[in-house]
DNA sequence: TCATATTGATTACAGATGTAGTCATAAGAC
DNA sequence: GTCTTATGACTACATCTGTAATCAATATGA
């Protein structure tokens, strides 16, 4: 899979929350972003040739649609993070997060159940 | 700090193992990557122009030292990522991590005493 | 029906990135 | 003492990225 930019996960994040969209309502639900509409355009073009959204004709305009999930890109990701900066262990990856402004009450509840989960499962 | 491009991470990681370093040095540790020795160069320079490795002359070369840390690139890596794709949680981000191909026993107890230390800092 | 707005396609253009090449110089090899 | 090699400084150049502009066609409002 070809390497997603910055502004381009912007806006296939908008598409993860909402699909399918046309332009014009991806560029609405950017509106804090500031872009003009013809970047957006471009990005999502850029997407559409990266091959991770696909378009639907709808009338004159397009609708898109991711290709990949937000699971799946966030789990590449994740690895692909704890692999280069962590040696691919996730303790020394959560400890930073930890380090830097804390995990809050909740977030070390959530952690505890999931390692329970882990546990289990073996 | 200015962004560090994958390139340049492989070159800074080597200077994060061990530093200070000759560019030839640096190159040597690089050799797996099968660059020439200008590419070394080239993203050497752009590492001390970002600021984030320093030199010292050594005779007619340059020694090179990381300025900023492996450990707070990494906790700040975390966190951006956190942040984005995970909406700030480290859960999912560690449950996308055991997902993928799964957390070794290894993994679990250490994550298991991270979270057992956090739980007794508060 | 005519001006205007919207849309996709194509093009633009500066800065970042990957991947070197050239040049002048200095240090060794012999 | 010359030839080769290693070094830093500068330059090169294609591709990717951010951020649009232009163009032709269509839809729409008055």
């Amino acid at each position: 899979m070809k390497r997603i930019s910055q502004a381009e996960l912007d806006v296939i994040d908008v598409l993860w929350r909402e699909s399918p969209l046309a332009a014009s309502d991806v560029a609405l639900q950017l509106a804090e972003k500031d872009w003009n509409i013809r970047t957006v355009k471009t990005l999502l073009s850029r997407l559409v040739e990266k091959n991770v959204i696909s378009t639907q004709q709808d009338g004159r305009r397009y609708l898109y649609t991711p290709i990949i999930s937000k699971k799946d890109y966030a789990a590449r990701a994740a690895r692909r993070l704890s692999d280069r900066l962590f040696g691919g262990r996730a303790a020394p990856l959560v400890a930073h997060l930890a380090d830097g402004q804390g995990l809050s009450d909740e977030d070390i509840a959530e952690l505890e159940a999931l390692i329970q989960e882990l546990k289990d499962d073996r």
